[in-house]
RNA sequence: GGCCCCAUCGUCUAGGGGACCAGGACGCGGCCCUCUCAAGGCCGAAACGGGGGUUCGAAUCCCCCUGGGGCCA
């Protein structure tokens, strides 16, 4: 067998949206499985849709995934150019050779009339398919529509058909379809532009694509290529039907569900590899009963026979506790790049410069050091270290439970303790809170959250002292001071 | 409406006639650990859509129904 050659073939209107990425990353995998060629092509034949910035976004997130191409519209290859709007005298050839052969015909139907029979059609409750009247004109007839104007659409004809369509996909099997069902479809519209159907064979076909990967959406178009390689006398390649990725209402994956691009859950701190992994869960599963899987043993494990049928429902939740478990992981390992994630998600949020000098990045190499540990996100250090970056703001519901007048002496203590503890570090800010609770007759419990809640403004975060000495003396003493007045009854701003 | 696809815990899935009174994971609940949260450990609730066949035996094979989805209109 050949080399094998997959593609992914994204269309520059939007960024790149997850179930695309899924499936290319299936074509990828496929791809770097048996040793063949991935390639990426740009189908931005819709000019009014399709623009340079997105075809540059696409790149970029694919090149954040960790997702390389042999062949490209960037790099290049020996069965370019790569962009379909590159390829317009392809589609011109091709068309002109299906026309002179007679395998196509141009068709002088307006939409109004195209239109007419389809409500004709309805009305009489019978599926729609194009009456075939500009099949057989004459030259005459032809020569008159072009004299009054019309400019003809280009179709193949595709009615004459009497056998069954048989499609042996990869993953779904058998599939048959009837030719009656098939009607003679535009190929070329009437301002010269090639429809998918079209375009997609001639590019797949002189790009020697061997698998055609992609999701069962295009299943219902896959009849009509098959008729489109069968009247340019080329071999199709094989085909596998991915199914399609739904949200939880069990719709397609859609911007109503929540974030569906790639770059969304990039900006919310999500790594690309437990994304990748993520995806190798959907519809598939390797053999062990692991959920963590490298990139390599996933490219070696990949079996396209054994990808599911059954649509997926994307599990955001389960998305988020892998990157969790990602995310510890790196903090053992290479803790810098938490720093990184977390630098882009702060400086959204407006709580770090656009260019932290090494200060501030040693600072916040401390503060991820705290409460590494316990993101599942990047995102998340917001939620549990704002006050890092902050001045501290109570939750109602904590300050009405521990900041209390009966806590206002303890925090007061606590704060003069620390004002001139000596060195200030986790071990001896824990000592001193111990004595001065002991000194006051009080349970530690009494004072430890009290503090928490005057330091960070919630209940839940990293640990007290290891918190405590990262934010300072400085700021811990203002803000348990602030604390024990606010306690006591006054009202601090 | 037409064509096509699909169907195991709430979700992702293992399972391809006896190994299954169905395994793992997320999520959920409980307990432990603990300065809180997270993590971690232990325990628990939770599924083969229904009906017919085939077979000594079906989650696994066939048919029908039901339900869901995709595409086209």
């Amino acid at each position: 067998m050949a080399a094998v050659r997959t593609r992914f073939a994204p269309s520059p209107t939007g960024y790149l949206h997850i179930g695309g990425a899924w499936t290319a990353f299936f074509n990828w995998l496929f791809a770097r499985h048996h040793g063949g060629v991935f390639i990426l092509r740009i189908e931005d034949t819709d000019r009014s849709r399709s623009t340079q910035a997105y075809e540059a976004a696409i790149f970029e997130d694919f090149r954040w995934l960790g997702l390389g191409w042999q062949e490209g519209p960037d790099v290049g290859g020996p069965v370019g150019p790569y962009r379909q709007t590159e390829r317009q005298d392809l589609y011109a050839r091709f068309a002109r050779e299906l026309a002179d052969r007679g395998a196509a015909y141009p068709c002088y139907c307006t939409a109004d009339e195209l239109d007419a029979e389809r409500r004709r059609a309805e009305r009489e409750r019978r599926p729609h398919r194009y009456s075939g009247r500009c099949r057989d004109l004459t030259a005459a007839q032809r020569a008159a529509f072009e004299a009054a104007g019309r400019r003809p659409s280009l179709r193949l004809r595709v009615t004459d058909l009497a056998e069954p369509i048989v499609v042996d996909d990869l993953i779904r099997g058998r599939v048959v379809f009837e030719p009656e069902h098939l009607d003679d479809y535009i190929i070329v519209r009437s301002d010269g532009t090639p429809l998918y159907n079209f375009a997609n064979v001639v590019d797949d076909h002189l790009m020697d694509i061997t698998h055609v990967i992609r999701a069962s959406e295009h299943l219902s178009n896959t009849p009509k290529q098959w008729v489109m390689y069968r009247a340019l006398g080329w071999a199709p390649p094989a085909f596998a039907h991915l199914p399609v990725i739904l949200g939880a209402d069990r719709k397609k994956l859609s911007k109503r569900h929540g974030d569906t691009a790639v770059r969304e859950y990039r900006e919310q701190g999500y790594l690309p590899e437990a994304l990748l992994n993520f995806f190798a869960l959907m519809a598939w599963h390797p053999e062990s009963e692991r959920e963590v899987y490298a990139l390599e043993e996933l490219v070696r494990e990949f079996r396209l026979e054994e990808v599911g049928r059954a649509s997926p429902i994307f599990d955001l939740d389960k998305l988020t506790w892998l990157n969790g478990v990602y995310m510890r992981r790196l903090m053992g390992q290479a803790p810098g790049r938490v720093v990184d994630l977390c630098v882009g998600i702060l400086q959204r949020e407006g709580l770090l410069p656009a260019d932290p000098g090494p200060e501030a990045r040693a600072y916040l190499a401390r503060v991820v050091e705290v409460v590494g540990e316990r993101l599942k996100t990047g995102r998340d250090i917001i939620a549990y270290g704002d006050f890092f970056f902050r001045d501290v703001e109570y939750d109602p519901a904590a300050a009405a439970v521990h900041l209390t007048p009966a806590s206002a002496p303890l925090l007061a203590a606590y704060a003069d303790a620390l004002a001139d503890l000596e060195p200030f570090e986790r071990g001896t800010i824990e000592a001193a809170l111990r004595g001065v609770c002991a000194r006051a007759g009080a349970e530690a419990r009494a004072l430890i959250h009290p503090a928490r809640v005057a330091l960070t403004g919630k209940t839940a975060g990293p640990g007290l002292f290891e918190l405590t000495e990262v934010l300072g003396r400085e700021r811990a003493v203002d803000r348990l001071r602030r604390a024990a007045a606010f306690a006591a009854g006054a009202v601090v701003p």
